[in-house]
DNA sequence: GTCTATATCCCGATAGAC
DNA sequence: GTCTATCGGGATATAGAC
């Protein structure tokens, strides 16, 4: 614990960063309901006034860290991405580098879905969640013969299939370790490979869809 | 509201019962994490410590709600299942149903899986859920072609999807109002037959899929 | 089974000194 | 920019009277 001030006044210099990062720590640990300035001053030793300094408040803090998810999970889903061509591999591999992200990152992922900020007073957090959303339209969106509602209902689903891989496996329904984050990621690939090759299921009448080839 | 108390003692007859219900108001006006036993007891006009009577703690009263909360889930995909008779339609039927319970659940649907209860402590809990993950995998192993990991492949990837359409639609993504409950529930349905009909791509090595018929 | 009262603890946020 | 001190609030849980 390096940080941890020497009984005198608090020189590390760069408050701000390090309420971040402890942060991540404590939702990591605990959830982000139960994360609280409080606790996150004491751990940096710190008064538990300080992080007014930088923050107005416990929200402003959660929202520095989900735009810093937001980023880290760019990041993650395009080094998935890197070298693939075809627009199927490239949606494939964002639904790998989700759930990767998911796992390896538990609080930045929690932050994204469970922090329950007031979107209106945190307008930087929808810009942090842009690139992602374009990167996944602008894939499905190359597949040739989608309409752009095809296109949009074939995004859902793939969003809405991988966020649920990741919370299986964060839920511990893949079992623990690494192995249990790949074989997530591996099936959250090839059910959004499933769904590509059956999009035209997706939005269609269902009454007049009948399983098998 | 007729059953605050006139002054007097709580002669509701049955605190019990009646905590569960305020805990899943409570629950869906501020989450699980902002639910209390001393506002519920408030709400109902009773000593903060007149639950401890009915519950050795918070926890227990969640786990009775939880235990709700698998059966109401249960009879909300009974009947959406009701009626239909190939494994697909049952399983795209319970798919809507899931999405269905979600939305005019939440508080419930929460309460699944943002309760955090240790759940050796609350064997009950799993009791309740069996039922379900029996229907689903029942439906899935009647489809004739699956072996028993293709079937466990799609099974998962149904509830993924149908959990992450949830989610999406708790969240706004598809809008407000009763509409925005059908289109999901829908969409949930549609993704579950496509995953039926490409289910060959769930249990396959990835790079040997391409999609288009 | 419910009450009153209390012990113990944690939180967010602010004021004013340095 | 950080400190000390504090206000005002809310929580869980227990003890003992009725």
């Amino acid at each position: 614990m390096p940080r941890t001030a020497r009984g005198g006044r608090y020189h590390h210099g760069d408050l701000r960063t390090a309420l971040i990062e402890t942060a991540i720590e404590l939702i990591g640990e605990r959830g982000v309901r139960y994360f609280s300035l409080a606790e996150a001053s004491r751990r940096l030793g710190v008064a538990v006034s300080a992080p007014y300094a930088h923050f107005a408040d416990r929200d402003q803090l959660l929202a520095a860290v989900t735009v810093r998810a937001y980023e880290s999970l760019l990041a993650e889903v395009q080094l998935a991405m890197d070298g693939l061509r075809t627009p199927a591999d490239r949606l494939a591999a964002m639904a790998r580098g989700y759930v990767r992200f998911a796992a390896t990152n538990r609080a930045l992922f929690e932050v994204l879905y469970e922090a329950r900020l007031d979107k209106a007073r945190h307008p930087e957090i929808e810009l942090a969640e842009r690139p992602l959303a374009d990167a996944l339209l602008d894939n499905v969106g190359a597949l040739t013969d989608s309409s752009e509602k095809q296109a949009d209902d074939l995004a859902t689903a793939i969003e809405a299939a991988a966020r649920g891989f990741a919370l299986l496996l964060l839920d511990g329904d893949f079992g623990a370790g690494t192995q249990a984050v790949e074989r997530a990621a591996e099936h959250a690939a090839r059910a959004t490979m499933a769904l590509i090759e059956a999009r035209h299921v997706l939005s269609a009448p269902a009454d007049t869809q009948r399983p098998g080839c």
